[in-house]
DNA sequence: TGAGTTTGTCACCGAATCGTCACATCGTTG
DNA sequence: CAACGATGTGACGATTCGGTGACAAACTCA
């Protein structure tokens, strides 16, 4: 029994990319390129899991999604949004919309095939693992926005916190500097890369005892540890 | 685009009753009477919810309900189980199987329709709005339109009373200008995202001492604490 | 119509935050 | 160990952000 995966974008050549990699990882897949052939195909088969491009013609990304979560049969479905920009990172996970996961254009194939699994493998009371995350003391919680040390408050600016939370929703993996520029900033920031050190450094600083969470790994980046 | 629900039983009659009263408020029904079909009916065609009794020949409530959880195509699906023993209610609410309501024989088809549709009609994120808020000495009456502080009625306008609500029914999480544009104004209103720093202005300032639970989180939006 | 209210916008200010640089320190490599 | 590249650190100026007061347009209600 093959989960079936439904793929909106507007682009054939992105979808095409996309509906080969999930074919050749075994899933079933269904694709849309616009609002409402994505609607219509949800409602009538209904799949295991949606990735839904942000930037749509007419029907937007968020659009669609508001929509799927008001009806009953496809209320449950977990989406993975896709979007260029990091300024709609806040949107898409902690607001309104409540959708599963995200990723940050470009994507490599095999990003996307490990957010899938991880949402699929995660059994109906899988909270959504980016509301709210735990790393033995320290505890970070995306719509609240707020990070604390044993119970208690970390005052973190807009920046750092989400610079801590990239790190920690890939914790265990390393994140070049680049990687996290394109994720916490704008996509396509002209951001000295340094800035990221600065940022680390201060994080760092008001996190305290919790900062050995934080690895550097030399010549590549920074790496969040459990 | 009815919602479809399977039936568990091994009793045809208590089956028979269900389905009838289901189809009556205009559900589509499909049954099984054990383990087995249940499953495959449940992978083939997944319904949008499933009622699951918990005495059964052969395989039980309990390992159809752990079995659900484990396949992707099927983890999703709220249950309602059905059970004669009090005593079960523990395990079936627990941690163990996550089933999303109960039911102990006998119960009213009244009663099942209340709970299909509470369970049907929250989302993603079960989450029920009130017309009525409590804050501590800050109560909120939705449908009366009406604010107040020990008692005594706070003056608002129609805007700064949405607002209101609409930060109060999302207490705790943080809400960007944005978002509060869209939920407060219109979805298409052009109205500068500044203006709700004017808004939240006044109503802080007709809050008087209940403005404490009106956060500012810098870069991000207001949040509003309990 | 006209007075009073409500609402959206703007300009200004102080403070928080940000990005960059210079320099110190650390690790690696030959 | 010496030299080089990478990272940590401290400081500083520029920018951004949110609070505030003022104002005019829109609206309400008599």
């Amino acid at each position: 029994m093959k989960p079936k995966i439904l793929v909106v974008d507007d682009e054939p050549e992105a979808v095409e990319l996309v509906e080969f990699n999930l074919k050749q990882a075994g899933y079933a897949v269904s694709t849309a390129v616009d609002g409402a052939e994505a609607l219509k195909k949800a409602r009538s088969q209904p799949p295991d899991l949606i990735v839904l491009d942000v930037m749509l013609p007419e029907m937007d990304g968020f659009e669609i999604c508001k929509t799927l979560r008001l009806e009953p049969v496809t209320a449950r479905v977990p989406v993975i949004m896709v979007t260029a920009k990091a300024a709609e990172i806040d949107r898409v996970l902690g607001l309104e919309l409540g959708a599963d996961d995200y990723l940050t254009k470009p994507f490599s194939p095999r990003e996307l095939l490990l957010r899938i699994k991880k949402i699929l493998s995660r059994g109906q009371n899988g909270e959504k693992p980016h509301d709210q995350m735990r790393f033995g003391d320290l505890m970070i919680d995306l719509p609240r926005h707020i990070a604390s040390w044993k119970g208690k408050a970390i005052e973190l600016t807009a920046t750092e916190f989400k610079l801590l939370v990239v790190l920690a929703q890939r914790a265990g993996r390393v994140q070049s500097r680049d990687h996290l520029l394109r994720d916490v900033w704008e996509y396509d920031s002209l951001i000295d890369t340094r800035t990221v050190d600065t940022h680390m450094r201060r994080l760092r600083e008001k996190l305290g005892p919790a900062a050995k969470h934080l690895d550097t790994v030399r010549g590549v980046g920074y790496r969040f540890v459990e």
